[in-house]
DNA sequence: GATGAATGAGTATTCATTCAT
DNA sequence: TATGAATGAATACTCATTCAT
């Protein structure tokens, strides 16, 4: 009864199913998942209805998918940054480039970031997903610091919350506004307690 | 033609309305806002779906009110316990309470506050009113901690940044279960973050 | 989630969940269950197609009152020929007259006979709600024909069978044109069969 | 532009035809055509989708092929029993075996019988292909029983309609569970019935 | 001939919103 | 004001059929 899933393991299928993902990637990201429809990501992606559910169970599969797309966007910056470090390490300026990768990513990411977040509450799968590729993201990062000298007890929980600051700070730059803050300041107060995480 | 909406003055109406806010409220937490229907609203509130539309322009526009309960929720026992608090003031007692309070709140309303935020992207109004929500609760704490003796520069920034960051750790906590966090300590950090940034 | 289906107590609502249940037996009979799609019923109902699911569940729930309508049909003709019998019955002019009903009856229905029955095998509903109302028919014919003072022993096995009969010549008198089989004939033993069935 | 439908000729196309017929003999038989689609045909064939329209010009016609299996598998056991049969003949144990042989027949290739049989109503080749089928077999079992000695008037007429009580009571047997009615009583009243037609 | 990926029209069902009462 | 029946546009998903390889 159910349709069969095709895994595509020829190039052009892979392309094409990498298509569709990219399509409800800018799709969500633009509207929101709620916001787009199947056809619409058929139509960005260049092929017909059908063959999304060729490759995908639902239109839910997709956004698990999208899921890995929009977690590679939004970390790999700062694992490449890291990556870039020379010693001796300079977290002052490590900190800074942290905050304007993460800020203009998610200037981009913003919605699709809700739209997952939103969705990993009621869907189990989206949430185990998430979990997954967050472990990836902390433990490589993880290694990394290791690698470069720090040395800080409870690294994956100093990771982990710093990623949380990272994140939350970026959103709070670019959506709110409120006139009494001082988003110079606030960076400021924002990068120091970073670096007094790993120091 | 669009029919007018009553902003109503008479006690029964008031209380009609706060029902279909309540009822809102309450669906939306429980199952998100794209899986709640008018007509649930409208049974839970006790009304018919017809006079939802007399309160309220759309289904949006609920949303909109319901906001501002949640804010109350989330942040007024924060405000309690400031104002519950005796000199010589103990930090590190007061962010024990705020994040037990945090995480308890949290868990009731994780889905509204996605559903909420991810809102926020797409709809000036609701952007604008939750700013204009949180500008409130900001201001009546630095107040609180300024009344209390709390001296620090940048007031108003850091209790913006220790909201984020009690916000993002409270979800993180309830939802996110990965295996290499211990949580206990992470916890730890965070309070000590926060401590840091008020002396 | 799932929508609430009105038991409709007004006379303006059982008139109007009735047309849907017509627009769906003629519908089902001219062309089949399978090639009548539900906003056709709607159209020839001249309602909405929203409102059939006010009404109903799903497609497969208007089949199942159209079963109701059609039992009625097929069978209530029979009992009123039983009803106008005259002492003493003439049992040879009853079956006459049984399959002159039987075979018009089941012109206008064979369509919809056919779908039904399709139905009951994948469908425990339908046959569930098929046995019932041939139950029901079964032995109100048992009944009158006690009643006239006919005595022969399992009546209402050989009702059954009698109906079978009846049921599946009318099929082959409309349907089938074996150009080597008299159907004057074949009727006639038919005819006598059933007969002496009840002597 | 409509593709040519191949009537294959070589052995090996005509054992990928069958594997297809046999496929739709058996997905039509457990499920029904409506609930079978033809990329299921083409895997229980081991087949490919696209060569099934090589075979035929849509999935209609495989039902007409399909037919051919069915007729060929309800009556024949019908036939071989007759074949069986050694003077003085006994009637009795003649409906005897063939109610057995129905009664499982039926068992199996009732889903198909009304898929076969609602098609037939709407659709004229379906009916004439039934029909043409059916006189085969009736022909046949004519044959036989002068053969063996029967002697009775309109003896076309008889086997249809002792071929139509056989079905139904099959039918009737398998799927209606009326409680009222005793099934072993009505078996013999139908035997009963069924031998009275043939001295 | 054979494959199976691709097409896109078709369909049941939902739900925000309106409106007769 | 209030009701809840009615509307109909919108949408996820299916599947017979085609076609590039």
């Amino acid at each position: 009864m159910s349709q069969e899933i095709r895994e595509p393991k020829q190039e052009r299928s892979i392309e094409k199913k990498n298509k569709i993902v990219k399509a409800g990637y800018e799709l969500f990201s633009e509207v929101g998942y709620y916001n787009t429809n199947t056809a619409q990501i058929a139509k960005r992606a260049g092929v017909s209805t059908g063959i999304v559910y060729g490759y995908f169970k639902d239109k839910r599969d997709i956004l698990l998918d999208v899921l890995a797309i929009y977690v590679e966007r939004a970390f790999s910056p700062v694992l490449e940054m890291i990556d870039a470090l020379k010693m001796p390490i300079d977290l002052h300026e490590l900190m800074i480039g942290v905050l304007d990768a993460a800020i203009s990513i998610h200037e981009q990411n913003a919605k699709i970031h809700e739209a997952l977040h939103a969705m990993s509450h009621s869907d189990p799968d989206v949430n185990a997903r998430f979990i997954e590729l967050e472990d990836d993201i902390t433990l490589k990062i993880a290694d990394r610091l290791k690698s470069i000298g720090v040395q800080v007890d409870c690294l994956n929980e100093r990771i982990h919350f710093a990623m949380d600051i990272v994140q939350s700070f970026s959103h709070e730059f670019i959506f709110d506004h409120h006139t009494y803050i001082d988003y110079v300041r606030m960076r400021e107060i924002v990068q120091n307690t970073l670096i007094s995480l790993f120091i």
